[in-house]
DNA sequence: CGGTTTTGACCTGCGC
DNA sequence: GCGCAGGTCAAAACCG
């Protein structure tokens, strides 16, 4: 549930990709990821709005049982002391806020681009945390 | 050379 | 039992 206009989206872990199918309703691709730390078997679905193709919508399976990799690819630049900055419950917490605000897109189409604004500040902001 | 993406085939659950 | 749709596998291709 995030506005993007490329799959590749780095939400903190690395994804590889597994598979991809094409569904009835979106008449663009799905595509399947799923998490490359060993530890968790988190998967992904990535699919595309069928009104807005700029629009992604990720669905998690499970949750992430670590921190995010230590070196992120196209983030490695943000990595100084993560899990100093960052205590785990600091991301879950945030984990929990990204599940949550979809359920309300669907259901109140107006605060669209509010919550897409939201979760565009997020991303900058939790790469920002460490920053001096 | 290792990890990742691609892509078609294969498997499974469900409805008729 | 069959066909469809969604989900996964795996081999080859691709890229740093």
């Amino acid at each position: 549930m995030t506005k993007s206009e490329v799959d590749h989206l780095e939400d903190g872990y690395r994804w590889r990709k597994y598979g991809q199918k094409a569904v009835k309703n979106s008449r663009y691709p799905r595509s399947y990821y799923r998490c490359t730390t060993q530890k968790c078997l988190v998967k992904k679905r990535v699919e595309r709005s069928h009104e807005d193709p700029s629009i992604v919508i990720t669905t998690y399976e499970g949750q992430h049982t670590h921190h995010y990799p230590s070196n992120v690819r196209g983030s490695s630049h943000m990595l100084a002391n993560p899990q100093s900055s960052m205590p785990p419950s600091f991301h879950h917490d945030l984990f929990l806020q990204t599940l949550t605000p979809p359920l309300q897109q669907f259901n109140l189409p107006a605060n669209y681009h509010e919550l897409l604004l939201l979760q565009n500040s997020i991303h900058p902001s939790f790469i920002n945390s460490n920053q001096p």
